[in-house]
This record gives structure tokens, C-alpha cells and sequence, in this order.
DNA sequence: CTGAAAGCGCTTACAG
DNA sequence: CTGAAAGCGCTTACAG
């Protein structure tokens, strides 16, 4: 910070021109044993480590790639990251990170931050994978990057995902199997997650095959990853008609849900079933386990940033989207339907 | 990517001097109405954005800070980067994420990575805060950083933090009062996490004050955030010496550790208590609900890059460790310890 | 109010 | 094997 040593000091100090620190240092040619060896005894005396940012403006090489995602709370989106992050170093790059905190908009002025720092790369989460001014940017400057959760019907696009739709109507297809026919869709924010508005739709095609009717759907309000408060959550689920199994589209949805419920009283899943989306591991540790679908997050963070790094280096890979392999994963929070009754709580 | 667009093109097409273009764009000196039309003109049909990189260099200001944590999948730690994020962004800054993985000693190797890209500044979580080469390592670059969750005992580090032993102490009075006498401590890594250790400190303090034994210690493995296979923590559980209440050293623990006790038939609270440490919010949500000592974790991370924030203008700062509020929360998990009928389970 | 020039810390042809 | 020089994209005295 204060005295930063540059190349110039090594150089002083070794006796020899900064092209010959720079030489050494890189491994970038030949040079002789006895220079090498002053050079290599000034960088250790001198603590000295090249500037990446004048490396950088001169190779017009960063290593660096930005993250966008809308939160790091949620664990989903947490352990992502932290595959993004082990490749990203194995690939000697590093990380940029932000948060849309679930603010659409905030996406476009973010991605220019992220221009502007000259970012090779991103891998990012964002509401709308198929309209998007965010990505619409990225295209126009020609920079490379992946999207993560977002499955857009753009083909020109790479993305990592699961089958969202597919994965809604396995776990729904288990409710109906268990006999629930008032199913109800708990979704977080259907205009800022497309993945929620896939989610639904599945729920859709599952009910309409098996001749049930369109489920009924409870949209919540967020501040950041908290549902609302418990109460007002707890009073919105009363209003709901007696639906025997309440489909959340994520886990921690379907944990707030667990609780609300709780708190007025009906058992879970002894009056109602509740399921939820992702498969966060704490979800297995709960009582009930929380019965789900699986997604491969860590994995999909490596997916995507292994792609991002190919890409970056100009290497020909297939665009589309990437669908990796979710998995039902059962769970105590769900169970048969309770006899019919005539109305239901 | 492709055909970054440089100072010198809009300069060209505005038909002024690159000098000019600056001076517009960044509001830093008096500029004519008409040039500045012009160059206005230029930039936003060239979508010209400085490259912080240039500027950078110039400047030698990056208004990037770097922040290194053991995981990113704890909440815990999501959640103070999180805070650290929304105050950088604030700020103006941008972060760059790294995390340890909870090896130790990646941690100087992580720091001068980020030194060479060089950060204004870190925000980071270390193993060990009184012995880090890492941090020695700022310090003789002379880097301010500001340590978070560590205590360390040197006075001239700036770190903000709970005060672990005081929680753990008021914790584990809990546990005493509500008639536990054997007591053990649950640790992950005592090696990789000095906060553990204060905590386990804590709880010494807390049971000798009591005339109690010091607490048995069961040191778990970790592979990332997730404890061991729940068969071998329910083995290694099962080998204790029958103790009515488990104190784990952190609320991912403590969940594992709940899971692992039900499946050897030791039900939570009815056989044995169990307490965790850090308050995250699933905590609340589950059945029971866990017991733990909250931290105030996003405001921790907000706290920390302020002063971060502060250091990097040079602004007076007094060093030391900020001591945040931490709270008891009660929880259904823990519970009057069972009536004595020699020897536990 | 504006421009030419220097320089931030590097890398890399180009000579030798 | 080594060095002098150019240049990456900016900002900022210095002149005018």
C-alpha cells in the first residue's frame, strides 16, 4: 500500500534490466543461472509479486471473472459459488463477486461494473434469462459467459441448469402418487425467477395429466431470502382452499412454510405435505426431512465456470443449455393424502 | 473482448483530445457545453465505458477489496459477505471473493494472490488470528484488513467480532440452569477455527464456575461445512460418556448433531440437549427449534467493511477488536436435564 | 477551456 | 542471453 515494490526495484537491486526481471519471473525465456539467481534473491528480499494490474494492461488479460448472482444467504446459490470459485482458482483466475439482492434491475448496472473491471467472464443467475438488457449488453460487448439456474430458450446461450419443468413434475407426480389432488404452488417471486415460473409450470402439466385441476397458487413477498413474517405467511396459507400438499418453489420457501404451518397448527405432513425445490442439505438433517428435488448445485458452479474458462480461452464449445441431473429426494414432510372429509382444515 | 473500445476511439469520434474525454466524463475539470455534448454523443453510441484497469494503474486506487472466509456455504459467512457486499457496493467498490476451504494454509498463498491484484484492502476470517502468516504478511505490505469473527489478542488489529467466550459462557449457564451437569462440548477443528476454541473456553469458565468437571470433547472431521457420515458422528456420540447436553460449537454442527442423535434413538430434548452457536435463521424454523447464541452476522459484515472502508481513505480508525451484541436465543432443543438414574443412555 | 506529454507497472517484439 | 523501447488505457500536472 505504501511503498509498493515494482519491477524496477527488483531490477535495481538484481543489477539487470526490468525485460530481464519480467523474463525470469515468467519463465518467459532463457536467461543465465547467475542473473536468474540475483533476480530470484531481490523478489524474495524485496517481498516482491509482479502487479497483476499492469500485467493486465499490457496482455489485456484479467483472470478474472465476475459472479452475479441474486443472493449468497441462499445455500443453493452459496454452494454454487463455491464451485465457481475451486475451478476458477484451479485455473488460476479469480472472482468478482455481487449480488442482485433479487433486484432485476440492478443486473444491467452490475454486468457494466463488471465491464468496466475488465472481467473475461461471467457466470450468472438472473431473472429473466430470455429478456434480459443485462445479457443483451454482454452479447454487444462480446464477452463471454455462462448462466447458472436460468434455462433460456434462446439456444445462441450457454447455460447450466436443471430440467426444471421435468423436475416439478417428478415431485408432484410422487404428491398425486400419495393421492393429493388440491395441490397448492407456493412460489417466491414469479417476475424474478424464471425458475419459480418453470417450477409452476410443471406443477400445471403434471395436475392437467393427471386430470386435476389447475393448482392454486400463493405468491410471497421476500426481503432478501426471508419469507415474510411467519404470522403473515401463516394467515396468507389459511386463506388457501384446504389444499392437502403445498408444493414451494425452493427449500427455504418450503421450511418457512413447515414453520407457518406449524404455527396454526396443522401437522406436517400429518394435515398437510409440504415439498420444496433444491435439496439443501439441512433439508436432510430437519424432522421431517423435506422432501425435494435434488439439484447438483456444486457441480452445476464447476459445469459453469469450466465452460466459461474454455470459452475464454476461445475454445469451441456447443452453445445451449446444459441440463445436469436432478434427482427426487424423498422426504418425511410429505405423506398420503388424509382421507377426504368434506372440506379440508 | 473483441474490440474494446479505448479513450482514443471516442476521442477520435468526438474530434477532441483523449485528455478531454476524461475530463468529461469524469466531471474533474470546466469543459465547454459543446464538447461535452459531443463527447457524450460518442460515448453512449460506442457504449464507451473506462477501463478501471487503466485508470487503475494511473490512479493506483483499485477500489477493489478481497475478502477471504473458510467457506462460503456456512450462512454464517454468506451472510457477513453479504453485508460486506451491499456496504462495498455503496461504496463503490468491488469484491473479490476467495475462501480457505478451512485449510489453514492456503490462506497466505490466498492473500498474495490478492495482493497482486491489488486490493485496497481485505476483510477475512483466519484460522488463527495471533498467529498468521497471512496477516504478517499485510501488515509488512502494509494493506489494512479488518478481521471478522476472529478475536485476535494483539491490540493492533482491527477485527470485529461477538465476544465467543462471554457467549459461550452464557450459553452453557443456560444448560447448567436448567440442571446439567454433564455437559460436553462438540468442536469442529479446533485447529482451523480459534473461535471454537473460545467457545470452548467459555464453556470451561461457565462449568467451573458451577463446581463442574470440565466438559468432555468430542473433535469432529469436517469435509467442507458437512460433518462427518452421520453413522460414524452417531458412533462417536454413542462413545461419550452419557451426557445430558451437547454443546456444539456451531449451529451446522449442532443440526448434524441432532440428526445423528435421533438416528440412535436419543431424542432432542427429551434424552439430551443440544445447543449450537451463531443463530442462523433456519434455526428458527425447525422443530425443535435450536438453541444457539445468535451473532449479529450481516451487520458484523457491514461493520467490518466500514471500517475497512475508513482505513483505505486513511481516515483514523481506533485498532482493536469491535465487540458486537450477541443473544441467547432459546430453543425447543434444549431442555431440563433428565432425572439422574445413574448412568445415561 | 483544451491539448501534448509523461507516466502508472508491466510484457514483448526487435536488436544485438 | 540481455537491454532499450514501445505501448496497453488511463489521469493529471503543465502550458497555453
Amino acid at each position: 500500500m505504501s511503498e509498493p515494490v515494482s519491477i524496477h526495484m527488483v531490477a535495481a537491486r538484481a543489477g539487470c534490466s526490468i525485460a530481464t526481471v519480467s523474463r525470469v519471473i515468467n519463465g518467459t525465456a532463457q536467461t543465465s543461472a547467475e542473473v536468474r539467481e540475483r533476480v530470484e534473491e531481490a523478489v524474495s528480499a524485496l517481498a516482491y509479486r509482479p502487479s497483476e494490474i499492469g500485467r493486465s494492461l499490457k496482455t489485456r488479460k484479467t483472470r478474472t471473472i465476475g459472479i452475479v448472482v441474486p443472493s449468497f444467504t441462499n445455500p443453493v446459490f452459496a454452494s454454487s459459488i463455491a464451485g465457481v470459485e475451486e475451478v476458477a482458482r484451479a485455473h488460476s483466475r479469480t472472482v468478482l463477486l455481487t449480488a442482485t439482492e433479487y433486484h432485476g434491475e440492478r443486473e444491467e448496472e452490475i454486468v457494466e461494473t463488471l465491464l468496466a473491471k475488465q472481467v473475461e467472464g461471467l457466470v450468472l443467475t438472473v431473472a429473466d434469462a430470455d429478456n434480459s438488457r443485462a445479457l443483451d449488453r454482454l452479447d454487444a460487448a462480446k464477452v463471454p459467459y455462462v448462466l447458472l439456474y436460468n434455462q433460456p430458450a434462446r439456444a445462441d446461450r450457454y447455460a447450466v441448469s436443471v430440467d426444471n419443468i421435468a423436475g416439478a413434475r417428478e415431485l408432484v407426480g410422487q404428491l398425486i402418487a400419495l393421492g393429493h389432488k388440491r395441490i397448492a404452488f407456493v412460489a417466491g417471486r414469479f417476475r424474478t425467477s424464471d425458475r419459480s415460473l418453470l417450477r409452476y409450470q410443471g406443477c400445471v402439466e403434471a395436475m392437467d395429466e393427471a386430470g386435476l385441476p389447475k393448482p392454486e397458487v400463493l405468491e410471497v413477498d421476500y426481503a432478501g431470502d426471508q419469507p415474510e413474517e411467519p404470522d403473515v405467511l401463516a394467515t396468507k396459507l389459511r386463506g388457501l382452499n384446504a389444499p392437502t400438499a403445498l408444493f414451494c418453489s425452493n427449500d427455504l420457501l418450503a421450511l418457512a412454510v413447515i414453520a407457518a404451518s406449524r404455527s396454526i397448527g396443522m401437522k406436517v405432513p400429518g394435515d398437510v405435505s409440504v415439498a420444496g425445490f433444491d435439496g439443501i442439505s439441512i433439508g436432510t438433517m430437519i424432522e421431517p426431512s423435506l422432501a425435494s428435488i435434488a439439484q447438483p448445485t456444486r457441480a452445476m458452479g464447476t459445469e459453469a465456470m469450466e465452460i466459461l474458462h474454455a470459452l475464454c480461452q476461445a475454445a469451441p464449445v456447443e452453445p445451449g443449455v446444459r441440463l445436469l441431473q436432478h434427482q427426487f429426494r424423498p422426504g418425511g414432510s410429505i405423506a398420503a393424502a388424509p382421507v377426504e372429509s368434506k372440506g379440508g382444515t
